[in-house]
DNA sequence: TCCGGACCCTTGGACGTCCTAGTAGATTTC
DNA sequence: GAAATCTACTAGGACGTCCAAGGGTCCGGA
């Protein structure tokens, strides 16, 4: 999409906050933006491995998270709630998983408002090898030392928490 | 979109991952999915902000950009260099703001193939009303601590220039 | 009992992002 | 100088995300 700029675009941003008197949120400016650019950074990496096999991002979530639920099955807003997207966002990986072969359907045994969301036997292996490929070939080589890793988790745990991400410790 | 978890999903996510055998990995991808997280919930709050400017971040970056060059100007390929997203999405955000008579378009004087964005009257005076609710709504009440902010600053900086997207120091 | 509010999911639409392909203008190469 | 190669932008399409609206289901209080 273009090669290395020769400055760091948002090292210049912030300098122009500060040049243009916002000197109090240039830092903060810069952190969040900086936030913005390394998730489209990873995400490409991540779709880069995910795509052989027939997979986004938001659908390998999808497969990873039912691949550690209780009998591979989910009720549908479990997942929105877990994977914290919208409940269309859902609706629209399950269509397409399911339209791969990798997830069922199934009404709820007793509440018939909800639905079931199951691994099949495909939707398992698949979601197996994508979890290999992407550890060995993303997070094994994050571009992170350990105590960045480090660092980044405590921080980022603290501001989720405030946000309202959820109520834990 | 739902009320708050009773726990952290990606702390759980990490411990599921050290269960399966990828402790190694564990970190990083709690690390990383972090990062996806928090960019989700600061795009969330800037996007709030915007919205009675009419404005989505894409096109406020674009008039951020536009307010700092000479002239309010600037060829499109050179938008999409520092914005460090694809010469497309430029074409979508100036059709926008051009439809709402924040940008023009205009030829090169010179080189026939590029066309320059420019900032209209309107546009400046909108840029600069929207920077101002952005960096006291959103960037002065960021939820991270200052030192927090020096050390994304430093890390991401570093994950940045490694991951080639400029070659500064 | 039944009825209004809460909950669950889906449809349709707006947006931003990327990719592929295509056109036009500029530059390099021979 | 002409052909091959780059570069800049745009059209069309796929995908994920959200919001608003609608229909089905459940439940608790009158």
């Amino acid at each position: 999409m273009g090669g290395p700029l020769p400055r760091d675009p948002i090292a210049d941003a912030q300098r122009n906050w500060e040049q243009h008197g916002w000197g109090e949120v240039a830092a903060p400016m810069a952190a969040i933006t900086a936030i913005m650019r390394t998730q489209q950074i990873l995400l490409g990496r991540i779709e880069d491995v995910l795509r052989p096999f027939g997979l986004t991002f938001a659908r390998y979530e999808l497969l990873a998270l039912l691949s550690f639920a209780r009998d591979g099955s989910l009720p549908m807003s479990r997942a929105s709630a877990l994977l914290q997207v919208h409940p269309t966002s859902v609706t629209n990986a399950v269509d397409r998983l399911e339209a791969a072969g990798l997830v069922e359907r199934a009404p709820h045994p007793t509440d018939g408002r909800t639905t079931l969301v199951t691994l099949t036997d495909a939707g398992r292996r698949v979601a197996g090898r994508a979890t290999a490929a992407l550890n060995t070939e993303v997070f094994a080589r994050s571009g992170f030392t350990d105590d960045d890793v480090e660092h980044l988790i405590r921080v980022l745990h603290g501001f989720r928490r405030r946000a309202g991400d959820f109520l834990d410790p």
